[in-house]
DNA sequence: CGAATTTGACCGGCGC
DNA sequence: GCGCCGGTCAAATTCG
């Protein structure tokens, strides 16, 4: 009996969905359930429509003993109302108006309750929603991608459009190199994100309960498999950017006589981020570093500046299919076997750079070259506005010197460049090992000024500096928190 | 002695 | 089908 009861209850609440958009028809409920309950003929009543059964039901003979809490822990008052249905004829006008009014509280305390419960649901129900959403725009950017793959796909390196289709390649079939080669072709987004890791078969079939599946799944994104390379002069063997890591392989690339590094984060048991460094054949001073991955536990203050570039430049390197801005950028027909932002960032010309040829979307800040002052490009400025001219390396480092503040206070201009795009080149700029903390702060300066429009696990504004800690994961999985400095060993 | 690194083997994709 | 290549594994080795 109880539990018939509580299945009414359910019943009666799974159909209250109605009274979220309108009482209008709760009163037919109402009506329908307890036709002989005039008391409860009350304005407030239409809320309580998924409590009339169980009213109703208390009315059966269970006047003390049934329903008086209901499986949500709150006391629905049926007690009342049946005691009240009880003693009401026998009792005189003052007991009978007591009763009424106590009805009347109980009433107001049902509506209220109600009220809470409508709340709830709507949350529930916006939440509900907004991921549906999510998930039907992640399946539309998939197709456009496939289609895009058809029709443009031959890769024409350097071709904007190449690299831009690029994307959704990766994203949904295999793609080059290995971890994503190694991929059954049926083995998709929704496949990995239950499987737990996109990784090697062997890791697949070998190791079902390794790390790998403990992976954030925010790395097990399609997406993650942007790549960011790092060239910054050093003598060391890697950089130093506040990270853990362990070698776990050296090869001898094609075409480099310098061996190849493989090393993966080891920071968290089942940190997905691997990075390769490598020297420059040409210039054995110049260490190349790639990253792979997002970190999928809280970095330290030190290493979050690696974590900025590679998580924003990725992300910058992704937002090609949807952001006009990269997508100008990329429609340089000049480019060939890369793309460059030349157009976007004056300051950034010589650093980031995409490859559309490589195996996998790559965008390369090149650190080697101080930055040079640059004519602010036609395009930028009518994009961005004149005053978008970020001052040249010289003038900042000049500033460090005298310990002085570089104070702009809206660098783009109201139509601000992606921040993507901006938390990158900081990123970039703040990696260069002659730059110090107060470059950093300067930079954090000319950003923060740039980029106040929302702060939501927002690297933008975060100080560039060393100092400013904070979880590599936000709301977005490529977006860690904060740029600080980074400086090679 | 445990942790980190080295290094040869292995795997899978790709091009010929 | 075969070889090349990039990437990973894991036993062996080295290091602190």
């Amino acid at each position: 009996m109880e539990e018939h009861i509580q299945d009414r209850r359910e019943i009666a609440f799974l159909h209250s969905g109605e009274f979220l958009q309108g009482d209008s028809d709760s009163k037919d409920h109402q009506t329908n359930e307890s036709p002989d309950e005039e008391h409860h003929q009350e304005q407030s009543i239409k809320e309580v429509d998924f409590f009339a059964a169980k009213s109703h039901r208390s009315d059966l003979g269970h006047v003390r003993t049934t329903s008086i809490i209901g499986p949500s822990g709150f006391n629905d008052g049926l007690g009342l109302v049946n005691s009240c249905h009880g003693t009401s004829s026998d009792d005189g006008d003052d007991t009978t108006k007591t009763q009424i009014s106590r009805l009347k509280l109980e009433l107001e305390r049902l509506n209220e309750e109600n009220h809470k419960l409508k709340h709830l649901l709507d949350e529930v129900s916006e939440s509900y929603n907004d991921l549906q959403r999510r998930v039907l725009l992640a399946r539309q950017t998939q197709v456009e991608g496939l289609h895009k793959q058809h029709e443009v796909l031959v890769p024409q390196a350097g071709s904007s459009q190449a690299l831009e289709d690029r994307r959704p390649l990766d994203m949904n079939n295999e793609t080059p190199a290995t971890t994503l080669k190694r991929r059954s072709p049926d083995d998709v987004d929704d496949h990995d994100m239950h499987r737990g890791s996109p990784k090697t078969p062997r890791l697949d079939q070998t190791k079902s309960t390794n790390h790998e599946e403990q992976q954030n799944p925010h790395d097990q994104l399609p997406f993650r498999k942007a790549r960011v390379s790092v060239r910054a002069r050093s003598d060391a063997t890697t950089v130093n950017d506040g990270c853990q890591w362990r070698k776990y392989g050296q090869k001898m690339a094609k075409g480099n006589p310098c061996p190849r590094a493989y090393y993966r984060c080891t920071m968290a048991v089942g940190c997905p981020v691997r990075k390769q460094v490598q020297r420059c054949a040409e210039d054995t001073t110049i260490l190349t570093t790639t990253y792979e991955g997002n970190h999928n536990h809280p970095l330290p203050p030190s290493a979050t500046a690696m974590a900025a570039t590679t998580s924003a430049a990725a992300a910058m390197l992704l937002s090609g299919s949807t952001t006009s801005n990269l997508h100008q950028t990329l429609s340089n027909p000049s480019a060939t076997s890369s793309s460059s932002f030349y157009h976007n960032f004056p300051y950034t010309s010589t650093i980031a750079t995409l490859s559309a040829s490589a195996p996998f979307p790559t965008i390369t800040l090149d650190l080697t070259n101080p930055p040079r002052p640059l004519q602010p490009p036609q395009q930028f400025l009518s994009q961005y506005g004149p005053a978008a001219f970020i001052p040249n390396a010289n003038q900042i480092r000049s500033m460090n010197n005298n310990n002085q503040q570089l104070l702009i206070p809206n660098l783009f201009g109201p139509q601000a460049p992606p921040r993507e795009m901006v938390d990158s080149v900081r990123a970039a700029i703040a990696m260069d090992p002659n730059f110090t903390a107060a470059l950093a702060a300067a930079i954090s300066n000319i950003i923060g000024g740039g980029n106040n429009d929302n702060n939501n696990n927002d690297i933008n504004n975060n100080k560039v500096d060393a100092k400013s800690g904070g979880s590599s994961n936000g709301d977005s999985p490529q977006l860690p928190q904060s740029c600080t400095t980074f400086s090679t060993n």
